[in-house]
DNA sequence: ATAGTTGTAAAGAAATTGTTAACTATAAAT
DNA sequence: ATTTATAGTTAACAATTTCTTTACAACTAT
């Protein structure tokens, strides 16, 4: 048996409710490319059905539908807690001005006219995920290790560690890029600034802290060179 | 000296850029009926020097500008921490497909075309607003502590405490991403605006009311960067 | 062995934050 | 308009933590 998909459901979960199957076909393949785990339903009701069975990330709703058009499925959906965040996008062949207005307020986060190119369609798509998925951007992970920018704390085998502001900075450089060695003057640069002149020591004893509070031995010394982090 | 505006900050802070002085000056107005905070900027430099001093929420951003294009402010933009979060918007007469992908692929948040109605513009900036605010809308539940930012109290432990409005906007800030390190900078930003000049301790010396009135040392000092909430 | 480099411990400098009280600004009330 | 209360800011100093230096030991390669 072939595999039909080299990517599973990494990128999120789609809803798509429209009453032309071409649109809905389209779509869906397009978007399957992509990477999203896609739903369909084609009319209103079954968007809402479709919509609480598989709680979508995002869900794209044509304006003229029939049994509720998609104004109202936004509406009844936004009611519910569970729907405060998903994404809502409408599509629709209404080029009107004040009904893209209502789409808006009534709490989409976009509204597209037909005819929309499948390319458009999926670059807003994706920009509106970048938005939601953006979370995980300043954990760095290293084996035992956790870095965590933002929260700016150091984690190593589930215990926390508390390095001081130099040394948790020289820390996140080793570790920007494991095993590449790092020159005394790069160090200096990235870590004191370019204007700041001190010891040759210094780095030194930064170094020996985060060894001793480390336990492990990550950082290593390239005598003559400077310095690398392994686990 | 009488009072220059009604309405303070409450909506947001929006620079505008754009090398035609109409549609600066009609989006302004507009945008600033809404209760917005506008700045403006006249060519890509300027926009980037603008950002940088007032930290908006939003940007709009023309794409064909003098020294600079939009995608080049964007791109600039977006590589510092910074901006990340920054909602982007592209404003163009290039009603060109793959321009628009290039646009939401450069980082942008909406890619929007002119001629535009500044009622839709409007709207569409409500809607990304709504997105980026709605955590902040309603009340904030941590642990034991509960914060409504609409009746402006706090409620720790069963027991409503009363905070001063600055000592508010800065627990707010500083529970509106619980775990994560406030630069010293970052606070001064958000609670006292860009253009306050306040000096050195008055930071310290309200988070000790906090610390104070919550009993709790909820508020953890990373020395050298600055503050953050945990339970 | 010698020169060059790095590791270590302790001390003291420097920077940052905590604390208090006094002062100023602002809004509400008389 | 003046008073009053409250909020916000500043200044001075204490407390604390972080950073740097110093002096010397240990190590490595020529």
């Amino acid at each position: 048996m072939q595999k039909l998909s080299v990517m599973e459901n990494k990128a999120g979960k789609i809803l798509i409710a429209d009453d032309e199957p071409d649109i809905l076909e389209i779509i869906s393949f397009n978007l399957q490319s992509e990477g999203y785990e896609v739903f369909t339903a084609k009319n209103g009701e079954q968007a809402i059905e479709q919509a609480k069975k598989h709680m979508p990330d995002l869900i794209i709703l044509d304006v003229m539908m029939p049994r509720k058009n998609g104004f109202e499925v936004c509406n009844i959906l936004r009611l519910q807690p569970a729907f405060k965040d998903t994404i809502i996008i409408f599509l629709t062949a209404l080029n009107d001005e004040s009904t893209e207005i209502k789409g808006l307020e009534t709490g989409g986060d976009d509204y597209i006219t037909k005819p929309i190119s499948p390319k458009v369609l999926i670059s807003r798509i994706n920009a509106l995920f970048r938005r939601i998925t953006k979370e995980t951007g300043s954990i760095l992970q290293i084996g035992d290790l956790q870095i965590d920018r933002e929260k700016y704390n150091v984690v190593y085998k589930n215990e926390e560690i508390f390095l001081a502001r130099k040394e948790f900075e020289l820390l996140a450089l080793l570790t920007s890029k494991p095993q590449k060695v790092f020159l005394r003057n790069e160090i200096l640069h990235q870590v004191w600034g370019t204007d700041v002149i001190v010891g040759d020591r210094t780095i030194d004893v930064h170094i020996r802290k985060i060894r001793q509070k480390l336990g492990a031995d990550c950082i290593t010394t390239v005598k003559g060179v400077g310095y690398k982090f392994q686990m």
